[in-house]
DNA sequence: ATCTACATTATAATAATTCTAAACTATTGA
DNA sequence: TCAATAGTTTAGAATTATTATAATGTAGAT
């Protein structure tokens, strides 16, 4: 199962070269079971690890862009200090763990169906997306 | 109707002392029939605008996050490039025109009520806020 | 009126992100 | 196969938003 051939297929399609960078950064982020959410500095971080080579901070921006504007990622809006992406690009809902800072999809099904009843004349809906903030339940916890 | 009372009497409530910048700033926050969204530098400019004397940056921040702290301002996150602020502190829900960068409030009315099925053991929930993304409807415009 | 603690300010520092320009590399086609 | 070229990577500079600093100013208590 050479796993890189679809990645660099997928570079390809999106108009991509499969450089070695772009290759490993692929395999970091979609060669996994589930979808995940990272910070441009985990996923530097990340990569690093992968490699013997170092990888160049502006190279991850401009790839996760590109990804981004291609529709391979997604960005998350929580916190203004901090860029969260997700490899999960459907339109979907979120918790947010104020104690942690981790980030966790909710399913389909865990929300209901929301119904907008209000209308703004000329503009469509694009999303309807829904953050949920939890945080630890103990009193004697901040 | 001596408004700048009120606010002298708000900021003491809040443990800041009432300065002309602070009492000045409380007049562009809370001195209007409808609660608004903001950023940072459109405040500046706001302020700035009001007053003979100019306000400098660090004046504006400290007090916003001092204001946010003690509750009376709401922090919004919808893009990671900016902090938008809010000053209607209930929890409630948020139309963001993609177009013009506009925040426009829900009424309660306007949506459902969200009925969550997922429970994260140990943690509560804060708060449950949707954000609907809106754009332009006519197929000739991006 | 004076004193003191807290505020304001300009400016420096920091952090996240974007830009730049030189060196590098994947692809094309001879 | 191999050079030409068009796109890529990189380190570091530039930019932007935000926070820290330290000197000066001011509100409120005495």
């Amino acid at each position: 199962m050479p796993k890189n051939c679809n990645f660099i297929e997928k570079l390809r399609d999106v108009g991509l070269r499969p450089t070695k960078q772009r290759v490993k950064m692929c395999e970091v982020l979609f060669n996994r079971e589930k979808t995940f959410h990272f910070t441009i500095n985990e996923l530097v971080k990340m990569i690093s690890e992968q490699m013997n080579q170092k990888i160049s901070l502006a190279t991850v921006y401009n790839t996760v862009h590109a990804f981004e504007k291609k529709g391979y990622l997604k960005e998350i809006s929580i916190d203004s200090h901090k860029s969260y992406f997700d490899t999960n690009t459907s339109a979907h809902h979120h918790f947010f763990d104020e104690d942690t800072h981790e980030l966790i999809d909710c399913d389909e099904s865990d929300i209901d169906k929301i119904n907008i009843r209000k209308n703004i004349t000329g503009k469509k809906i694009n999303s309807v997306e829904v953050l949920v903030r939890v945080a630890s339940d103990n009193q004697t916890q901040k």
